[in-house]
RNA sequence: GUGGUAGUAGCUCAGUUGGUUAGAGCAUCGGAUUGUGGUUCCGAGGGUCGAGGGUUCAAGUCCCUUUUACCACCCCA
């Protein structure tokens, strides 16, 4: 037997079904709140990578060359075919573009739980909004859709984050723009990384001042609400030059949680500056999803990136997004009790004895069908015991039985699985009293 | 890319210090049961013991290599 590549799964009916049900939720919701279903090319010309995310990405990606001796991946993510679609129309698109995506997506990575080289992927993004009222619609929405599996304010966190107010604040602590990106780089890793190893970096960015700027960084970490980051601004802040911008941008903030508030969703929702996303191409709120109890990775991530349209050749159009992955979430959906079997179900079975029966039955099961009603009959006969055994382990609410002693009366015996009640339905108006019978 | 653990039937797993023809439960198929389902009883099929090599009279069992999965790193759009 061959064997799948490392990393791509099989998908066993049970394992659609699974899949399909995610994809109908995403799907459904994301349209309940006004987006549009978009979708890109699988494979991608290397360079639509490379451009948004440097060389060394490509380690990363699913990536060959074509018999056109084009250097070509398979897509990692859908975000930069979209700030391409977004910006060479952008102009024609009536604002605000609400755009959503489900699809495959391919990483060639070291497969472990929660990680695999093929997997599918809920695209969203937002484009030519610059209010953080649009911030507020993307991330109601990811939890929105995490509500609607079932999950609750104690089962996951949006851990919500700013890359603006981080920037401003190492702007005001004597860092020019590029040192505080690597800064933040460095912040990132706050949680998995020895503190000394971290003075040491920061102490390169900042020479002699790194333990400094770890403690202040650190009263950033620390705060879990908007009132500590008054508080915080005010003691650092107050009198500088750069109050102004900070108070301006806490307003924002402010106007954010309001909006959580009002949607019914402020629980989700949990301040968290630790969180400030690897990629640099975020540019004002960013944000995480995580399982409250576990450690498994993020479920959904995204955030504010309003360059990134202009650097994939658009012109300026102000984004925010988010993606999230279909096998972190099944597994906790899994763990949480949350993933409804997904059984066989048949609206009919139909069961005959006989040539002729079946000649009767094969008509009326036809037509049954083209009503949109799932039927479905042994191909090769059997007693009538095993067949109503099947019946039952096919899930069919109704068994339709069609045999010698019914095709003489012109009648069709109906049994109703669940209440065990049978009846005899006559043949001249058999298929609209069926249809009744099965609506309702 | 680096470490650790593991791999026996479709699934979950037994398999003794190396010793007849590798087992069980579930699932599948057939029968008891050719006009009535969920229970029961009987039976069958299904294994190159992940792959390759080695040690041995003899390997599922010991050794080496390789591969895959899981876990921890690296990374994580």
């Amino acid at each position: 037997m061959i064997e799948t590549l490392p990393g791509f799964r099989q998908f066993y009916p049970e394992d659609c079904a699974a899949r399909n049900y995610l994809f109908s939720i995403w799907r459904r919701v994301a349209v309940s709140f006004g987006f549009q279903e978009i979708d890109g090319p699988q494979l991608e010309p290397l360079e639509l990578f490379t451009e948004k995310s440097g060389e060394e990405i490509v380690g990363q990606l699913f990536n060959f060359t074509d018999k056109g001796e084009r250097n070509v991946s398979l897509r990692p993510e859908l975000t930069p075919r979209v700030a391409v679609m977004a910006g060479s129309k952008a102009n024609a698109l009536r604002k605000p573009v609400k755009w959503f995506s489900l699809g495959e997506m391919f990483r060639y990575e070291k497969p472990q739980k929660g990680r695999l080289r093929s997997f599918y992927q809920l695209n969203v993004d937002l484009f030519g909004e610059e209010n953080c009222s649009a911030d507020a619609e993307v991330m109601g929405l990811c939890i929105s859709i995490l509500k609607s599996f079932g999950l609750t304010d104690k089962d996951v966190v949006l851990r919500l984050s700013d890359r603006t107010l981080w920037l401003h604040c190492l702007n005001g602590w004597g860092l020019d723009e590029a040192s505080a990106l690597r800064c933040l780089t460095v912040i990132d890793k706050v949680e998995r990384v020895e503190r000394s190893e971290l003075v040491k970096q920061l102490d390169g960015i900042m020479t002699g001042k790194g333990d400094w700027l770890l403690e202040s960084a650190e009263g950033l970490l620390k705060i879990k609400s908007l009132s500590e980051l008054d508080g915080f601004v005010a003691k650092h802040f107050s009198g500088t030059e750069h109050a102004a911008v900070l108070a301006a941008r806490i307003e924002e903030w402010r106007y954010l949680l309001k909006s959580f508030e009002d949607m019914g969703l402020s629980d989700f929702v949990q301040v968290d500056f630790s969180i400030v996303r690897g990629l640099a191409y975020y540019t004002g709120f960013v944000f995480e999803v995580f399982d409250r109890a576990g450690e498994s990775r993020a479920l959904a991530g995204g955030g504010r990136y309003n360059h990134l349209v202009r650097k994939m050749g658009g012109p300026d159009l102000p984004a925010v997004g988010f993606g999230m992955g279909d096998v972190t979430l099944r597994n906790l959906l899994e763990e949480k009790g949350l993933m409804a079997t997904f059984a066989d179900t048949l609206d009919c079975y139909v069961i005959y004895n006989g040539e002729e029966s079946r000649t009767e039955a094969l008509c009326d099961i036809m037509r049954l069908r083209e009503l949109g009603f799932s039927v479905d009959y042994p191909l090769k006969g059997g007693n009538f015991g095993k067949l109503f055994k099947t019946a039952n382990q096919r899930g069919a609410r109704f068994v339709l039985i069609y045999g010698p002693d019914e095709l003489e009366k012109n009648v069709v015996k109906v049994k109703e699985m669940l209440a065990g009640r049978e009846q005899e339905l006559h043949r001249e108006h058999f298929i609209e009293m069926m249809a009744q019978l099965i609506r309702g």
